[in-house]
DNA sequence: CTGAATCCAATGCGATACTG
DNA sequence: CAGTATCGCATTGGATTCAG
């Protein structure tokens, strides 16, 4: 809908949703995991992550990129080759995603205390 | 429609998901950022967060509560009084919040600098 | 091999009006 | 005061097909 120019600056009324829009939305999350592993290729990260389309993987890794939190270098080559990794930011986001994983970890014990 | 029974446990493929899906969503953090103060009733939830409308709250303080993160006690009384606070649950995102919250600020520098 | 184009279904958010 | 009911729009995720 040609949208206004806002250069990716989504209204947010905290900060705490900036980081979910990125970090947020489906199989974002595993992208992220599987790259710290190092850097890898779009058939490597279709291989490792099989549920996702190759549609929505593209997506989600433009979204990525576009946020500064994963580099794509695109080999001109033929057969062509694309290479993903994560930036210094992105790596930054280890101890973030790590602090979600062990809240979750928390809260399914409350959940099952709860059921006693 | 008579789905499987699965009692709110979504299919999430990380554990990261399921923090995301309780604090993630618009006015969410919001309202626990707010619940932070203390005990609220409905219409000082209002008040606080005045550009979401009575619907969107009513769903959202649902959503929290069924999560597990939310306490809402309802009083019998006319005219009806419901207050809503944090569960140990819900007090215990604060650091989560938090790690999310400064993730952004340096996010932000990251893009000011890649900008000059 | 990587990725774009088209089309579609499900969900999320919200405006508005009504109720005990 | 604290909700619920109805309705509509926008966004998201996905299936499928085509292309360099």
């Amino acid at each position: 809908m040609n949208e206004a120019p806002d250069q990716g600056a989504e209204i947010h009324v905290c900060a705490v949703e900036e980081t979910i829009e990125i970090i947020g939305g489906k199989w974002k999350c595993q992208i992220l995991h599987t790259l710290q592993d190092g850097t890898k290729r779009f058939g490597d990260l279709r291989r490792e992550i099989p549920d996702v389309t190759q549609r929505i993987l593209t997506r989600k890794l433009r979204e990525l990129e576009d946020h500064g939190v994963v580099h794509r270098k695109v080999y001109a080559e033929v057969p062509p080759r694309t290479e993903y990794s994560l930036t210094p930011l992105g790596q930054s986001l280890g101890p973030v995603l790590d602090a979600l994983e062990n809240w979750a970890i928390k809260s399914r014990l409350s959940a099952t205390k709860a059921q006693q």
